[in-house]
Order: structure tokens, then C-alpha cells, then sequence
DNA sequence: AGCACGCCGACT
DNA sequence: GTCGGCGTGCTC
């Protein structure tokens, strides 16, 4: 009998959580008992899975299960980590097991995680069969593996290995090194002198840190006031007591000169996540991550899942950014889920912004967020002079024949020029021209896929839609009258305007900014390294040039469309316009040299105008504040948008108003639509939307559960929900 | 998500 | 007569 053995096989049931789109856990006996947490390998219907011991079944239930495969002992999830799984699942209502995939995006790499390494190194002097195999299988490969691996996947014995390895067959060959932040510092670190009001904001927040309680805090000051200084130190802080920090930037690839400053604060390079990272970066990075070898990690939104060990600090930089809200698959918006992390951590989180929402500002007053406002370092002397151009009125008088660039504007650009410094012109629209027309029907060209008109790229020569990325050439002749006469180009886009620029300023050096043509770190790097050398006079581009780069020389900003995003179906249409308006002013004279914007507008008495002209912000976040309380609008009541598609449009309508009659009645709720989506046809799919309006005590989650499960959707249509939805496309 | 099984059109 | 389309259903 075993039972004379102290040790006894004990037979351990635990459920497992896979990455995979399903809710629930499977079950999987062990030969040991599984903390919660621990990384594991389990077969799973014809396919192997890495999953996570979510619980331990005592006593065992259920009988006849498989065991699990193998287990990873040097690595555990956090404990924080899994409830911030099973709180963002409960929350966006999606799947745990999609919440999963976020945090285990690269789940091979934990195989490697501490093991040695072993890869290809000679042809062995005596060959037989099984050598070959073992050969053949290593020159395959493109990165070394642990021995176990070798042995199961030629079917070769770890004991023929180890022969093999000393006769130097296989050889120890450890990947690169993975560890940028844990390396000596390259140089050493430099502290930017701290003033009274910076020292004093990282004091407070230092606190916080110290009393490893959970506070969120709003680290609020104009650009150059100096915020980044401020967390840079409490990331300081995190890293000599050894824990993790996490940076959360809106997007990273524009954000060189950000981690230019970090390597200069610190001596490192901090280790980045982002969607473009290589996968061996990935692999690398994920495995650094979750032995908790990294101490700062900066990443877009997808980096807030990650599993660190020991999460302190979580800054969101620039927090007012609508990329945080992840609009496509699981829908969620990574600067509330931040602060979710940091609660269910007891870390500190910073949201830092020059322009905060009106959300956090709200959760300021309510005293849910502690603000820390820093003054501007210059006294507010060198904000720039904003002027209103008034479109309708130059338009009337029509001196000057021009496209785009109205006569006021051209002749400060003009100036500009003359004094030798730099300008930018802003104008948030890709391509040539929004939409062409057929001179001889009038046709519009649209995409087939999605209801919006295809973009014109000039300089590429090709039609582009800017939602499903659909692109074909110019059209010789016209789709629907067979007609070859030349479109009319309808509308500005930012390379319309360069044409423009270069017509009445033929000598200037002019450079396009938009995300065609800045698609690497490094085309970005090199740009805004030109734009520093004073190798460019004007800069024409999109909101890609809105976003923290310093230019000291550039004393112009040109608004050339002040009301594009005015209008839309987005709730928050003034709010982000007011943020982008001040952002792009934001970055003309800055250090010693004194800034104009001009904004070209057809609506000057517009309170978001008004406000920019005025630099008057708190009296026009009052007003829309108060509009947002009237119609019970987020943060004063709450949303939860329903998008139903499918390929059968009359399917996905009918489903839509069923939906809509079993509503369960309720006064907390209001049941908006169906109304078909302003994208009512997208990506060969069309959209349906329905609109869930609570009061704000009243949680939608559970009404929409009990609702949807007494509503089985036909096949055919899919039914995405969107908590607390931003933009309504 | 994958990967099976399972029932109806254009093809060697 | 098959090969193959992707609809639906399961995975401890």
C-alpha cells in the first residue's frame, strides 16, 4: 500500500480558465494540489490550450476528467490579476476566458520561462535514426527550446539528448537578453530640477505610494508646466522598492521624444508594449513582465492587462485621449479599467492631462480623485493669442480668390516665414479629398463594404476607405454613367492643403504628417528630428501633430477647418473639440517665443469657440456639464449601447425591434431605438442600434443580462455591447 | 476561438 | 459521380 509513504498521490480537482471566448472554467485533476493562478497546459477537445488555475475543487466532484498536461511552477498569476479578469468580464459583459487572451497574449512564451535553453550547434560523428530526427527537427528551428520540448517533439529521450549535448551536438544557447530595464544604466540618470510646486505634487503622490492604499489622483497643468516630471519621480519611487510602474500612453509610436526624456530621467530605456511590436519583442517582453523583472513598463491600452507580479503605479498620460476606449472586440476603456486595476491592487494611479474630461473633473468634485493642479511654469505669459477667422464674412467679401487658406492666414503664414520661425496647419482629414464626384452624373464613389464615401489619396493615387481599409485605383470612367470625364474633388483633406500651401508659398518647406506617411517609430523619429533642425517651415498634417511633440521654433498654428468635429453622433463632439483645439494651440510658442492661432470657423459665437478664443475653460465645461445633467448623459446617468449586425439587413432590423418590444419595464431604465447606425452598413455588415439609458445608481449589467437571456438572437446576427459607450458609430 | 461533423453546388 | 462551401455544435 502507497499509504506507508509519506508521499502520498493525492488526487486534486481544479478548474481551469482558458484563453479562449467562453465564460466558464473546465475542470482537470492534478497529481498535487494548484494554487489559483498557476500557469498550466491542458488538452482541450483535439487541441492543447495554456490556461490558469482559477479554483480549487474540494472535495472532487466530478469524475472521468483529464489531467492537466504540465504545469508551470515558477510562474503565478497575481491574485489582483484574476479578479481584475473576472471584474472587467462582469463589467463589459464579455466572455472571461476573451479577458484572459489579454492578459496571456503570448502564451508559449511562459515554456521558456527560467529554463535553459538549447538549440542547433554540430553534426553528431555517429548518426543513427533517432540522431537524424533530432538533427533535422533542430535545423528547423528559429529559436532554441527547453530539452523537455526537444524530446516531445521528435519523440527522441531526454536521456539520447543529454548525450548528445555533450558531444556538443545541442548547445546551451540562452535567447538574447530581455532585460533593458534591469541592465546597469547605459548613463547615469539624470534628476530635471524639481520646483516647489513639482516637489510638492510628487510629495502627495508619494504618499499614496508609501501607504500602499489605493488613490487616484488628477495631474492637471498646461503643457511645459511639467507633469511628467511630477510621476517620473513616484515611477522612481515604485522601482527602488522593487515593484512594477505602468505608463499608459494613447499611442506610442508618436511618442519618441516621451521615452527620449525617460532614458535621460532614468538611464534606461523603459520596455514598451504596443499592437506593432515583433514577436519575439512580444514573447521577450511578456516573459520579463511576469517574472516581474521589468520595474517600468510603457504601453498603449492593451498593456493595462498584462500580469505584473507586484503593480504599484499606473500613470495615464494625456487621459482626456479617446484612444483609450477600445471600440472593437472586447469593448472597454482602458483609463476607467486603470483605475479598477489600481483599486483592486491598492496601487496609485495619476491620470495626467492639460485638458481633463469632463468625467474625471466631476470625480474630482464628488471627491472620488484627489486633483493636483500644477501653474504653468511660465506664469501664463507666454500662452498664445488665439484669433477667431470668420469664414462667412471673408467668403462675402472675396477679395482674394483662395481654396482653403483664407487671406489672414495665408499672411500670417507669410510672416511666419519672414521672421525664419515655423508653422503647423491642422486639419483632421486624411488624404485629398473626402469624397469625389462624377462631373457628369454626380455619382458619389462609396465603398462597397461599409455606407461611407471612399477617400481620395492623391499622392498614392488611389481610393481609400477610411473604416475597413477597402482601396482601388481612380476609376477611368464613371461606375455608373460609363462617363471618362475627371471627378470634382468635394472637400479638403491635409494633402489638398499642402497643394495649396505650395501654390502661393512655392520656395516654403513644407512636410505632410498623417499617419500614411509616419507608419514607423522611426519615420516619426526622423520627422520630428527635422522639424527640430529647422529643416521644415510648415507642417500640414492631422491629429497625429496634436500629440506632446515640442517644437520651439514653431510660433503659428493654423486651424483650417475650427468646426469639423463639431458635429457627429458622439456625445462628447464639443468636449473633444474644445481638448483637440486646445491641444493643437498648445503647441504653438513655446519656451521664450511668443504664439498665434488662427481658427478658421464658420460658427464664431459657438461656445467652443467662445472658449478657445478666450482660453476660458471653466465656464464652458460649466455649460456642458449642465446639458449633460438635463438629458441624464454620462457622468450624471449611464449608457450602454446594443449594435446589432449581420449580412441580412431586414434579419438584423427584425431583431432589432424584437429586442426592442420584450424590454422589461423599468423606471431606473430607458430603451432608446432601434435606429439603424450612423454606419448602418459596415464591412459588408449591416449595423442596428439600440440605446440603454440608466440613472446613475441604477448598473445596466444585470438588466441586460436578465433582458438578453429571455432573447435568444437568430443565427446570422451578432450582438455587441458597448458600456458606457464614447463615439456612437 | 478552433476544429469537427454535416448537408447542398460546380467540377477533375 | 466527387470536392468543398461554411452553418452549428462541442470542448473538462
Amino acid at each position: 500500500m502507497s499509504s506507508n509513504f509519506s508521499h502520498v498521490k493525492s488526487i486534486e480537482q481544479v478548474s481551469v480558465l482558458l484563453p479562449i471566448p467562453l465564460n466558464d472554467p473546465f475542470d482537470y485533476v492534478s497529481d498535487y494540489p494548484l494554487a489559483p493562478g498557476t500557469l498550466v497546459k491542458v488538452s482541450f477537445g483535439p487541441r492543447t490550450l495554456y490556461g490558469v488555475v482559477w479554483e480549487r475543487k474540494t472535495p472532487p466532484s466530478q469524475k472521468n476528467l483529464k489531467s492537466i498536461t504540465a504545469v508551470f511552477k515558477n510562474v503565478l498569476l497575481a491574485e489582483t490579476a484574476l479578479k481584475f479578469i473576472d471584474w472587467v468580464s462582469e463589467y463589459t459583459m464579455t466572455p472571461r476566458g476573451q479577458i484572459l487572451k489579454m492578459t496571456l497574449p503570448v502564451p508559449e512564451s511562459i515554456e521558456t520561462n527560467g529554463e535553459s535553453l538549447y538549440g542547433f550547434a554540430k553534426c553528431p560523428q555517429r548518426m543513427t535514426q533517432k540522431r537524424q530526427k533530432v538533427v533535422d527537427f533542430l535545423k528547423t528551428l528559429h529559436s532554441p527550446l527547453p530539452l523537455s520540448d526537444i524530446a516531445e517533439k521528435t519523440g527522441v529521450s531526454e536521456g539520447i539528448l543529454k548525450t548528445l549535448l555533450k558531444e556538443g551536438v545541442l548547445s546551451l544557447q540562452r535567447e538574447r537578453p530581455w532585460v533593458p530595464s534591469i541592465a546597469p544604466p547605459q548613463e547615469p540618470p539624470q534628476k530635471p530640477q524639481l520646483t516647489l510646486d513639482q516637489q510638492i505634487a510628487a510629495e502627495e503622490i508619494n504618499k499614496s505610494l508609501e501607504s500602499q492604499t489605493f488613490h487616484t489622483f488628477l495631474l492637471e497643468g498646461v503643457t511645459g508646466s511639467g507633469k511628467t516630471e511630477v510621476y517620473f519621480e513616484a515611477i522612481d519611487q515604485v522601482i527602488q522598492k522593487g515593484g512594477q510602474a505602468l505608463v499608459m500612453l494613447p499611442e506610442i509610436a508618436l511618442s519618441a521624444q516621451w521615452l527620449e526624456r525617460f532614458k535621460i530621467r532614468f538611464g534606461f530605456q523603459p520596455a514598451l508594449w504596443h499592437s506593432d511590436l515583433g514577436k519575439s519583442q512580444r514573447k521577450a517582453t511578456f516573459r520579463g513582465i511576469l517574472g516581474g523583472k521589468l520595474p517600468a513598463i510603457v504601453g498603449t491600452r492593451s498593456a493595462l492587462f498584462l500580469p505584473f507580479p507586484d503593480l504599484k503605479l499606473i500613470i495615464v498620460d494625456e487621459e482626456h485621449d479617446g484612444s483609450y476606449k477600445q471600440e472593437e472586440g472586447v469593448i472597454y476603456n482602458a483609463r476607467d479599467m486603470a483605475v479598477v486595476r489600481c483599486r483592486l491592487s491598492q496601487a496609485t494611479c495619476v491620470l495626467a492631462s492639460a485638458t481633463p474630461s469632463l468625467e474625471t473633473e466631476l470625480n474630482v468634485l464628488s471627491g472620488k480623485y484627489r486633483s493636483i493642479h500644477l501653474s504653468d511654469r511660465y506664469g501664463g505669459a507666454e500662452m498664445p493669442e488665439v484669433k477667431l477667422i470668420d469664414l462667412r464674412k471673408i467668403r462675402k467679401v472675396k477679395t482674394t480668390p483662395y481654396e482653403w487658406i483664407s487671406p489672414p492666414l495665408r499672411e500670417a503664414l507669410n510672416e511666419t516665414l519672414d521672421k525664419g520661425e515655423q508653422a503647423m496647419l491642422f486639419l483632421n482629414r486624411r488624404g485629398y479629398a473626402p469624397l469625389l464626384l462624377c462631373q457628369g452624373c454626380g455619382d458619389r464613389l462609396m465603398c462597397p463594404h461599409c455606407s461611407i464615401s471612399l477617400v481620395h489619396h492623391k499622392f498614392q493615387e488611389k481610393l481609400l476607405c477610411h473604416h475597413c481599409g477597402f482601396a482601388k485605383d481612380v476609376p477611368l470612367a464613371c461606375p455608373a454613367c460609363q462617363e471618362e470625364s475627371p471627378y470634382n474633388p468635394i472637400g479638403p483633406g491635409v494633402e489638398r492643403i499642402y497643394e495649396e500651401v505650395k501654390s502661393f508659398l512655392p520656395n516654403a518647406r513644407c512636410a505632410l504628417m498623417t499617419s500614411d506617411h509616419l507608419t514607423t517609430t522611426k519615420k516619426v523619429f526622423d520627422q520630428v528630428q527635422y522639424i527640430q533642425d529647422r529643416k521644415i517651415d510648415i507642417l500640414i498634417g492631422t491629429q497625429i501633430m496634436a500629440k506632446g511633440h515640442h517644437f520651439p521654433f514653431l510660433t503659428l498654428v493654423g486651424i483650417v477647418d475650427g468646426d469639423s468635429s463639431l458635429s457627429g453622433a458622439d456625445l462628447r463632439a464639443s468636449e473633444k473639440s474644445f481638448q483637440l483645439l486646445h491641444q493643437v494651440a498648445g503647441r504653438s510658442g513655446r519656451e521664450r517665443r511668443q504664439g498665434q492661432v488662427l481658427v478658421q470657423t464658420h460658427a464664431p459665437d459657438h461656445p467652443v469657440m467662445q472658449a478657445i478664443l478666450h482660453q476660458e475653460r471653466n465656464q464652458f465645461f460649466a455649460l456642458e456639464a449642465e446639458q449633460r445633467m438635463i438629458h441624464g448623459l454620462p457622468p450624471y446617468g449611464r449608457l450602454a449601447a446594443l449594435i446589432l449586425s449581420g449580412k441580412k439587413g431586414d434579419l438584423v432590423q427584425k431583431t432589432a425591434r424584437m429586442l426592442a418590444k420584450q424590454f422589461p419595464l423599468t423606471t431606473k431604465a430607458d430603451l432608446l431605438g432601434p435606429v439603424p447606425a450612423p454606419l448602418a452598413f459596415l464591412r459588408g455588415h449591416y449595423r442596428w442600434r439600440l440605446l440603454l439609458k440608466t440613472t446613475k445608481d441604477f448598473p445596466p449589467q444585470p438588466l441586460l443580462k436578465h433582458w438578453l437571456s429571455k432573447s435568444p438572437l437568430p443565427t446570422g446576427v451578432r450582438l455587441q455591447i458597448d458600456i458606457d459607450p464614447y463615439s456612437f458609430f
